[in-house]
DNA sequence: TAGATTGTTAATCGATTAACAATC
DNA sequence: TAGATTGTTAATCGATTAACAATC
């Protein structure tokens, strides 16, 4: 039904259990993202504690599917009495890797470059852009930030000063391929590909498309039929 | 798995058979916008025929999975020699409603906005602009394009006279269920949201949420384990 | 203790795939 | 005709859910 991801064999000190030897489902992964949206609200509203039930209602899943997805990753409950939020959401950050930093480079200071850019989720969840890239002459030397735009082809030398762990892909789908096969042979590991086109990567290197087009085109289809 | 979409019984006279009776998983639905671009790019490429385990192949999935997405539709290859490309695009186009403009409202004039009021792809598919809201006094009265950014206020006169079909939300979550009962009240029947929050909307309108942290949560999760 | 809720197993549901008769 | 490829059925795979013993 989909690729699974296989987590590899690395035991954790603090309590966390790695998922080796099973593998974790994308759609665990996305609600895990939801079940930790949710954690931070409560906890901004002072809840203590919640149930699966209480948590499964408020992101649209029932109360077996959240205690099962916690379930491949520990225990993190109490029978009785539920689970304590702030402990919760602290672990499902550790999980998906929200408690640290990591650096990105953004090709394409198009409009949807721009977009991602200054979009304030992505700071606050541990996301920083180092990098923007952008073939345009017209762009190339204004500053985002604390971040100059700058030619495309100055992008190998400054990754290799400045790495990072994500590239993001705003450009025309044409470029796609290229700048992926670019940043892959620079050591990064994981690709965010807004280009509508079917991109190559290594089995070792992460790669999520998203494609604005599909929403639109699922709701005239729900609206056609 | 998920919510499956119940086509209603409606037939068509132009040879394209609905899936009355039968339900369409929003997996074949998003397939189906990809075997369309596909589709678009083999049409520009001046290829006339192609096979399933062809456009499986530049989709990456298999060659069954597109036989049995399509098969819910009708039937629109030649055994023995495959499918007519420009046949199975108008067909897929017509499927997925893509043969019609679709008048659309953007509430939201921020940097996502601006994005998605200029993405070419949408437009190219159909999917044309209407209303730009906005609740900053400083961006009211500026143009893109020929709509005028107006006043949140303004919306439910403003689309009363020039309604829409669908609704965009790309404004921060705590005004999107507001925004969304709005337009819901005046009869739109399909939205695309932008705000990482549950919303709520009668069942017999569609709802497709874009969360644009997810893919790179996903990713950290990769890079994390 | 009685009530509540977890963690987990087994059952169910549904999506994908293999296989092949039909047929160009 | 022989080769190719569809449309469809049945088998498989995997995600979700119901149910309940464990236990706070």
């Amino acid at each position: 039904m989909q690729r699974k991801f296989r987590s590899p064999r690395s035991d954790d000190s603090r309590g966390v259990a790695s998922p080796f030897l099973d593998r974790i489902s994308d759609f665990t992964v996305r609600r895990l993202s939801s079940y930790c949206r949710i954690l931070r609200n409560l906890e901004t509203n002072s809840a203590s504690t919640v149930s699966s039930a209480k948590l499964a209602e408020l992101c649209g899943v029932t109360s077996a599917q959240v205690r099962k997805d916690l379930s491949y990753f520990g225990n993190f409950g109490t029978r009785g009495l539920g689970y304590q939020v702030s402990e919760l959401k602290t672990a499902i950050e550790k999980i998906m890797g929200l408690h640290r930093q990591w650096s990105v480079a953004l090709f394409g200071a198009g409009s949807l470059g721009h977009a991602l850019f200054f979009h304030e989720g992505f700071r606050e969840d541990g996301f920083y852009f180092r990098h923007v890239f952008e073939v345009d002459p017209l762009k190339v030397g204004k500053k985002w930030q604390d971040v100059e735009i700058r030619p495309i082809e100055e992008a190998e030398s400054r990754l290799k000063r400045i790495p990072v762990d994500i590239a993001v892909v705003a450009t025309p789908s044409e470029s796609a391929q290229e700048i992926v096969d670019l940043v892959v042979g620079l050591g990064v590991k994981a690709i965010m590909n807004f280009a509508p086109r079917k991109l190559n990567v290594p089995d070792n290197v992460g790669l999520r498309n998203v494609n604005l087009a599909v929403a639109l085109e699922s709701l005239s289809f729900f609206l056609s039929n």
